[in-house]
DNA sequence: CAAGAATGTGAGCTAATGCTCACTTTCGCA
DNA sequence: TGCGAAAGTGAGCATTAGCTCACATTCTTG
């Protein structure tokens, strides 16, 4: 039978690696050449399979880079929540986020940024904005336990604070990952703290 | 002759007119339908004139977008060197700068967004490069008459900070300026100020 | 007014890219 | 071992968008 809609599930290990390289394959495109070069048929190649193989595996070119994000956002998802539900206090919790992100950037610094960049020209399944939102109300919820004032926009200001600091560092190819740390830390606590 | 060249100078009114007519559509089309609507024949019906007119005023597209872009860098440069080069005291100079960056992400808020997101796959010309080091260098001044030890990163951070707050308010249309800038300026002087 | 320069036109070329589909190969199991 | 399902293939279609060029129109100047 001719598939018309990608494939429900891999069933053999030979589709799931198919599908792992497609996912890699990717990640290491906008690693090495930027989101301009990411096209289907360039992933495809990347991982040694026809691109009638891909739209098995993935109705469209968008949810490539879904998969992608997906895999990220769940990984810090959880490094988040073992933050947030842990009983530091406050202030050591809001240190070790600030390390899940700048860790999390500079892992891979090029994929994060494009990715990044590829975000925005992506609408997000219900799936990704539930894990959006989840990542952002553990954010919030560490940042009420340290300031129990703080409005949810502040806790989204500090997320961009965060994500641009670490992010023009990156940019900037700033390699030492402990001023960058002190940086976002005198931002976000001065940003918290700031009084009159 | 046929020009195979965008002409040099536009000597009649007429002419004139007809570029500037083409970059307000630019400008029209990035705010009413964002960065993925700009297309040089989109640019070109909507200014009212034939893709062949625009071409030979502009050797391609992304010298639309560069137009537009110094258009708006000059503009700021021009109000940050009055607040620079005048004798207010540093705390007031840091307020206008960021009141500057406020009004003008508020003024037209989503072409200054697309504006942005389009600026980043743009490789920018040595004027406008020139522009943006200018932009910087003055920032740095005013950052550097209050806190004399601020590093060229802190004076970057800045910036980053100030324009991620502000785009993040504009996006989720925020219309409250004055919050906004209680927040921007809560961050920059908190980032500034922040000890130990 | 004539003539050349300046300005304007738009059909259509070219290249890139997302994606389809008719078909082949490989796998697992009775 | 044979057969149906799973997995894989790649030429090529459809669309889009940047841009060219041979030509038409309008302006200006002596």
């Amino acid at each position: 039978m001719t598939q018309h809609a990608p494939r429900k599930q891999a069933r053999q290990t030979r589709s799931i690696a198919t599908q792992t390289a497609i996912i890699e394959a990717a990640a290491h495109i906008l690693e090495q050449h930027g989101a301009a070069a990411l096209t289907t048929n360039a992933a495809a190649e990347r991982a040694g399979v026809s691109i009638g193989s891909l739209y098995q595996y993935f109705p469209n070119k968008q949810s490539i880079i879904a998969s992608l994000l997906r895999r990220e956002w769940a990984s810090m998802l959880d490094q988040i929540r073992t933050v947030s539900q842990s009983d530091l206090p406050p202030d050591e919790k809001l240190h070790r986020l600030i390390a899940i992100a700048i860790d999390h950037q500079f892992a891979r610094p090029r994929l994060a940024l494009e990715l990044e960049y590829v975000e925005s020209s992506l609408e997000l399944s219900e799936e990704m904005q539930h894990l959006a939102s989840s990542i952002a109300g553990e954010v919030r919820s560490v940042v009420r336990s340290f300031d129990p004032d703080a409005s949810p926009v502040i806790a989204a200001d500090v997320v961009s604070i965060c994500r641009v600091l670490t992010n023009d560092a990156a940019m900037r190819g700033e390699t030492d990952t402990q001023a960058v740390t002190r940086r976002v830390t005198r931002a976000v606590l001065g940003f918290l703290t700031y009084r009159e």
